[in-house]
DNA sequence: CAAGACATGTAAGGGGTTACATGATTTC
DNA sequence: GAAATCATGTAACCCCTTACATGTCTTG
């Protein structure tokens, strides 16, 4: 499963271009597959090539043109069998957790401000989503979210209240243990 | 920062050959970083090359020579700049929330063996966490934990807690919800 | 007047995964 | 007798990321 696979997906909500899919990629999976335009650009076009999408060439006033992708139906067929086919993989890679397991080899001042920043990453995202998904109130008229879309989303809020929780819980914890001993192998980090 | 870094940084605890990494990388951090033979290899022998480790050859009785890597001065140096300069990417590629997303296009049978399967997998992963890491009575001299790896140990408890929780508390309502719309597009994919 | 939204693409490079290649010893 | 552990590597491939290239219109 890659950003082809993804593509097809979208484009069995509506047509699109793929700027909009891009825009559709970070409004609704961002949390867990990221894809830019060097990725779409190039995904949309094979698919072409394959008869999986077609494309309509749409000339707009004041802006540049578009291409307007659709699925057809042999692209609606390889999508649900590279669906029901995927073995679902499901993995993280997470720089900031490298960090701190290496946390005994940096300052603990700047352990503190690594754990802070992911904090407000995370608190950022998350209002993000609120805005863009589902704004209860103050977009009455906007299409009504699949119980998929539901179920990834809920999971996306449940995962980033879990970690911030964790991570203010335990901040103080470690950053006292860290200062607690002889800082392994440092000679003079900051300042 | 990448398996290189990694490599420097397990190679302050202890010195290993890239067999004992592997397995160090799988107790300590797959959760969040994996990395296979194919890139460990490799990276130890530009790690050599560049001076920031040493090798030196071992020979064995009843097994394969081995080739035991040691971290220089240098290579500290090299790999406290890599942490600290680090601007800490944290990224999910989950093909399992790509497959809920687009759960309507799927049997909901389907669906929820996929949740299943995947409950089953994260609590795999969690039993041998407990296992490996800290077997609180069941192996009293191995190596106390630092805090860094006590720390991300109990985040990724805690995800997995919180993950698999969330799949089950809402497994049922998904599969409901799936079973009451009219299957989207699908024109008779499980029978 | 600068920045950002709209819009599409290419090319190079980077890094990881997978498969291949080899081989002894131990355990089930 | 098969499978797992120990042990090291190479090569091809795949896919993504980043930078480059171009240009208009709107908004602050």
């Amino acid at each position: 499963m890659d950003t082809r696979t993804l593509c097809l997906g979208v484009l069995t909500e509506r047509a699109m271009s793929g700027y909009e899919i891009k825009k559709h990629f970070e409004e609704a999976f961002r949390h867990f597959f990221a894809a830019g335009f060097g990725s779409i650009y190039p995904a949309l076009a094979e698919l072409a090539r394959e008869g999986l999408v077609t494309v309509e060439n749409v000339e707009q006033v004041n802006r540049p043109d578009k291409k307007v992708y659709r699925i057809t139906p042999a692209g609606r067929g390889q999508l649900q069998q590279e669906l029901m086919l995927a073995d679902p993989v499901h993995r993280l890679r997470s720089e900031f957790l490298v960090l701190m397991y290496f946390s005994h080899l940096l300052p603990p001042e700047h352990v503190g401000r690594l754990i802070d920043r992911r904090i407000s990453e995370l608190e950022h995202g998350l209002s993000r989503d609120l805005d863009a998904c589902d704004g209860g109130a103050g977009t009455p008229d906007a299409a009504p979210l699949t119980p998929g879309q539901r179920f990834t989303l809920g999971y996306g809020r449940m995962m980033v209240t879990a970690a911030t929780s964790y991570l203010r819980r335990h901040k103080g914890t470690l950053l006292r243990e860290l200062e607690a001993e002889p800082a392994a192998s440092l000679p003079r980090a900051a300042e």
